[in-house]
DNA sequence: GTCTATACACTGATAGAC
DNA sequence: GTCTATCAGTGTATAGAC
């Protein structure tokens, strides 16, 4: 048998993914799907080019990846903000502070990045966007039922709380591409501009 | 000398060019600027290959002539609404139905895609985004003034109006992006909604 | 598991006939 | 002005040595 231990073969496994993983989703954030090529992924992660097709069978194979774990992180994120205790309204609050402070400024602004170029991009990739819709279908999911109880508690804006949800998160994402810019204007976007959109007019 | 006249010829010139900005505005929306090929705009053009590259330079010449004027027509439109008599809140609602239905909508939605690809794939193309952000910081000083206005007549929300336009700018190019979806929320998103960005508290 | 070398299609751009 | 043919370079993907 191979004089290495299984255990030593899946770490070395776990660590090159790894690798390839964080780079591409450095590379694919910036310069998206067709701006970005297997050989500067490989480059950037540090690994030789063959290694990259070993772990994965194809360039979309790694970027749906890359865009899968990314989505999911997100939401797993946004449902933990949204399950601790407090009233809707807060947890809106609690929200809109965490994607304005810690994904637009923070590290992981390179999913909001990422998940940009894969909306823009997706009709080029056969059946992608379709599969990408679903997903941040449920993302609004995650956000509606507590619109609908600000709505209750007479905080939030009348109208179908999963239209306001998309509403929410396309801001979102409009804030992202304000911080492709780099115009310094992103600096003063206040978490309390962002629930403006949800807010009850009087 | 020639046995065309001056005017023939001036007008084949015109025709050609408004068939390739036509088609490669077209691609360019749909597949930004690394996802379509010179041939692709080639064909879809109907005109031969050599001859796209007669009347222009380069991809990239094309590109950049396409999304400058597609903002410059985009700005122009602003700011004739904006110019009409009225309030500063009537002048928002406007636009913002302007925005909504014509816009996100109607024909001219190709240059909201096309300026969403241009500022995402903006990185790849050297010196491109600083030209870019530019441009669309001429978009945010048509805005400001009408929002300062509003403020002083205590309809809108406090804060630097700079910044509220950028926002308010970057919430619709965010629904540019919930359009792409084609999940058919895009239809239920009302002028007031995108208002909502900048409108007073209480 | 990791690497280099290479096959093969496609892209941007040009040359030159008409 | 319009077209076809072609070049040089790059991209994805694979083969095969170690």
């Amino acid at each position: 048998m191979s004089p290495r231990g299984q255990e030593q073969n899946e770490q070395m496994r776990t660590e090159a993914t790894e690798k390839i993983f964080m780079a591409a989703l450095k590379m694919f954030a910036m310069y998206g799907y067709h701006g970005t090529s297997m050989k500067q992924i490989a480059r950037q992660s540090g690994l030789s080019y063959g290694l990259v097709y070993h772990y994965f069978p194809s360039k979309e194979a790694v970027f749906r990846h890359i865009v899968d774990t990314s989505l999911d992180n997100s939401i797993q994120a946004t449902r933990m903000i949204l399950e601790k205790p407090g009233d809707a309204w807060e947890k809106i609050a609690d929200l809109s502070s965490f994607l304005v402070k810690e994904t637009l400024n923070g590290d992981s602004f390179l999913y909001f990045l990422l998940i940009l170029h894969a909306m823009v991009q997706g009709k080029s990739i056969p059946g992608f966007l379709a599969h990408l819709t679903g997903k941040i279908e449920a993302y609004y999911q995650v956000l509606s039922p507590v619109i609908a109880q600000a709505q209750q508690d007479g905080v939030a804006l009348p109208g179908d709380p999963y239209v306001l949800a998309a509403a929410y998160f396309s801001f979102v994402q409009g804030l992202a591409l304000l911080q492709i810019q780099d115009s310094g204007i992103e600096q003063h976007i206040t978490p309390n501009l962002l629930m403006n959109v949800l807010r009850a007019s009087k």
